[in-house]
DNA sequence: CTGAAAGCGCTTACAG
DNA sequence: CTGAAAGCGCTTACAG
């Protein structure tokens, strides 16, 4: 009957017009070896002739392979719990998916220490995993992993930070430079012309590619952008404990009259506690992120501005769009940026990361 | 071999523990009728000590049903294209779950038109829908279609507004009352003691449950919870166009000095149309969403503040939680309330719905 | 009220 | 390099 035109489809269609079996089909499409160059090229014709589209639910109930992505991302430091949001997102999108067999490896790596990234990055088994979403802090290691993970085609996703130049899926995170630009337009508005302004960086792994550069470029490029004339002081503290970053700040402090304070991450908090106790919490301050010692300083009026930049909206979204490339083959945005979010004393009870 | 422990669990362990067939352990999982009650509580005890987690795989694999959602929304209209937002929203979820044989058929109704709305509602043919998902802006008529998918048993969830006492699923939307309350909050920074304060409800249909009424609960209360004693005008403006609007604002503007005023919902550029025409631009106005309209008067400095909540998120999570309750049986919160944004010309190029 | 068999669209050994 | 057969865990008729 010519009813069964409807069933002009799948790898059985497949294998009937190219007069072969099933399973040579399949072995085209996974590309396994064994087949002659004659029959894949005539089999790859007729599936995109019919514009086949594999069946995923018969494909993962006969292949009972498990799909394992491995997460590298920072866990909680002293210092900050800022990555307890990314992988909240990443925790919810792993269970969403679970029921169609994909398994979570965590790998946390501690941010102060280039070390522990090494270290976690030996520890995961290449040939189990099928993608891998990771914060690429360090960038020279990460650089030479994701090398490794190329060599072997496995596809993987950046969040929070970003590397160019490299063959990733897809990146969720900050536009690094525009929060810097955001921030300075910010400043604009809080601080009178000629005012110095400070800026501060402050991680224990500075060197020149650091991501907070990025920002730091977008902040300065906006007053130059709007040719004002604001002199800006900067200081790099590569200690992240309070009494090195009170002492480093107090220096600058005493030398020069500073109107307001830009620190390029969430470690404000440490600004902050410094300009309270040394009674010169009336200078301006803005800083990232929507930690709990941070939220403390925004609602006393000692921090005056967060960015945030949807943590665990990042881990989400990230790990989905790993799940729609290796199982559903889909392709999405390489570059999705977050919304950049100001955090102020009236609306932070409302915000929701 | 012991091994085969591990075999333990499924449609085929299930009756073979029962000792009936297959298909009788099938009928008792759907509920199907013609299984003696003896059987049905016997297979039962046995799915409940096993645990037993259908494979969804296997199941879409075998029953070749489609599920269908109904998708019941306002269309975008001539005064507001915020339904956009969530339609986008909806629709980006679709596509997630189309691969798992899901299909979405939408009926957009006149937000201006009660009649439509009933229209729309009988064009659904519910015996060939798992799922609504509907946006209940008449309350009267929604409850009405809301008992009748309880008595068919099909799950629905609510977005945008919420109608309590109903045994929907899910919400996701605003909490209107708290999204007055802090537009109260905003104000009261705005407005000095004792000046007087303007609440414009705009909708063709504002009867004594209307969902606007929340909102001017929430901001009313705001001002007795803080004993503050401005005086709070209210005007209910029936007609949606703007002559109509503007001789109504008109009217009591003659008649009262005004300081400020809160538009319930996103109609507030009609208001903003005419506070700058008649040259009473210097009033203080917060309204609602993030329309294109809204946008441009936000920027020119018409509109001081605009409270956003989320519509597109509205959307896709509202979708999710329908697919995951009906593919997979999952179950999540129930009030799903949106973080309250608080939009201004300075932080509105950044903003993502 | 119940069972036996076929089938959903793939993949996996195994045999050649 | 290729094919025939079995099987993944369910559901669907059909027969009784």
């Amino acid at each position: 009957m010519s009813a069964k035109d409807s069933e002009l489809t799948g790898v059985k269609e497949i294998a009937r017009r190219a007069n072969v079996s099933r399973g040579t089909v399949d072995r085209v499409i996974h590309n396994r070896t064994g087949v002659s160059q004659k029959t894949i090229d005539i089999v790859n014709a007729i599936i995109k002739e019919l514009d086949y589209q594999p069946n995923i639910f018969a494909r993962s109930l006969a292949s009972k392979k498990q799909v394992v992505f491995a997460v590298l991302i920072p866990g909680v430091s002293l210092e900050t719990n800022y990555w307890e949001e990314p992988l909240l997102g990443i925790t919810e999108a792993g269970a969403e998916i679970s029921p169609y067999g994909i398994t979570l490896k965590k790998y946390l790596y501690d941010l102060n220490d280039k070390k522990s990234f090494l270290e976690q990055i030996a520890l995961i088994d290449l040939s189990t995993v099928q993608g891998v979403l990771l914060a690429p802090s360090f960038i020279e290691e990460s650089e030479h992993f994701v090398k490794k993970l190329e060599s072997r085609k496995i596809p993987y996703v950046f969040i929070n930070s970003d590397i160019q130049g490299h063959d990733s899926l897809s990146y969720f995170g900050p536009d690094l430079y525009k929060s810097g630009y955001l921030s300075a337009h910010l400043m604009k508005y809080l601080v009178k012309e000629g005012e110095e302004i400070l800026i501060v960086n402050i991680s224990k792994e500075i060197d020149n590619q650091h991501h907070l550069l990025r920002k730091e470029e977008g902040f300065r490029n906006y007053f130059i952008d709007k040719k004002l004339t604001n002199p800006i002081l900067k200081i790099d503290i590569k200690q992240t404990d309070y009494a090195y970053v009170s002492k480093s700040i107090e220096d600058v402090l005493q030398r020069h009259h500073v109107a307001a304070v830009f620190v390029t991450n969430s470690r404000v908090s440490t600004v902050a506690k410094y300009l309270k106790r040394s009674g010169a919490a009336n200078r301006l301050l803005i800083g990232f992120d929507y930690t709990k010692e941070n939220l403390a300083y925004l609602k006393s009026g000692d921090i005056d501005f967060l960015i945030c930049q949807k943590p665990r909206e990042q881990g989400y979204k990230g790990l989905m769009a790993l799940y729609q490339f290796v199982v559903h083959a889909k392709v999405g945005e390489k570059n999705n940026f977050m919304p950049i979010d100001i955090i102020t004393s009236e609306n932070c009870d409302f915000y929701i990361n």
